[in-house]
DNA sequence: GTCTATAGGACGATAGAC
DNA sequence: GTCTATCGTCCTATAGAC
């Protein structure tokens, strides 16, 4: 349990103190959104107060980038331990197929429903031109579209389209899912459609 | 143009005021979301103040499913005309086929952005529980979705999987599309993903 | 029916003491 | 590293003028 049901007044070094806050506020922002996100809640669920939560992130929307750089590393870290694949990768796995990088990316996200909200959420959110994670997500797609083009060049016509088409299943079966969880599963409708956009695909 | 950029001392009819209203509330959604969105800016651009403006939306919810009741009867009647339909019908065209139902749908979003991402942007944010449109939008992923099923009933295996399909890459997309407008084709890539997903679907 | 004036409560942020 | 005090802005509600 990383959260305080009242005022601690522990003093806690400020790595741990941060690690407390990025987790508070990983929640907060999985069950609300940012916009709803409240810098009194994250303050009280971790046992201090504005001032003093403020002086660890900055700003809200400091806060807000801290959670999204320590969400990448860890989701880049699980990956690479489910695909047994070294840990030394920065960015995307080398020497896999598309088809089993998405089954692998879509099993684990049905798993963990609150930190998929919580990228759903920001991602639409942040399409508002002044919106704090607004480049953060830009980037985002960018590297993940130049990843996933990479991965079918040469073994399909038109390399960029297909990787856009699963970029975009992906995502839209996501908001499906979260919306009807017991209606929908999230996994059999993906590997239902993977039939179909990886059809004309060599394996 | 129905904004105003100060304030205009004229007594509108109910009906047009609140017609005024929902237009420039359309716009500022569109830019920077629901949340972003404040009764202040609003009634500037109406040249009233802020209660001249809650008498007739009640409260900055009601305003949010005026403007989203507004546009689904807007774009209702703008999809029957463009398919040649009458626009007695109330809810979906009958009688034509789901990609061509589609295709008439995606060419329309493609020329009104700022609507889309409206709806993008709202449609995620209305993921969070809590959230005044939570409800619309849940009723409308419904809706839609069972409209989508019907249309190929007895023509594919598993209709409402293709059904669920047909709605994460349209939503998918956007997303791109609107992160990216220059960089991507919303149509052609709507049409590339077609192909593949009605593939087997006998027209 | 339509609007102005005003007040309450919550929020993000800053300055400065300890 | 954490606190108290304070500011400006926002949404909402009420009372009452036209």
């Amino acid at each position: 349990m990383t959260t305080a049901s009242r005022r601690d007044r522990t003093r806690l070094p400020a790595a741990q103190r941060r690690r407390q806050i990025v987790d508070v506020a990983t929640r907060l922002i999985g069950e609300g959104g940012f916009w709803a996100l409240s810098m009194q809640d994250v303050a009280d669920a971790c046992g201090l107060t504005v001032p003093g939560l403020l002086h660890h992130v900055g700003s809200k929307d400091g806060l807000l980038l801290a959670v999204l750089d320590h969400r990448d590393a860890e989701n880049v870290r699980s990956l690479a331990g489910q695909l047994g694949l070294g840990a030394d990768a920065v960015g995307w796995p080398q020497g896999i197929s598309l088809p089993r990088a998405c089954e692998a990316l879509v099993r684990r996200n049905a798993t963990q429903p609150e930190i998929v909200r919580l990228f759903s959420v920001l991602q639409a959110e942040s399409l508002a031109p002044g919106h704090p994670a607004a480049e953060y997500f830009a980037e985002r797609q960018r590297r993940v579209l130049a990843e996933f083009t990479a991965m079918v060049t040469d073994r399909v016509p038109d390399p960029e389209s297909l990787g856009r088409q699963v970029m975009a299943v992906m995502d839209g079966l996501q908001i499906l899912w979260l919306r009807d969880p017991d209606g929908t599963d999230l996994v059999a409708e993906w590997l239902a459609a993977a039939g179909r956009l990886f059809a004309d695909l060599d394996r």
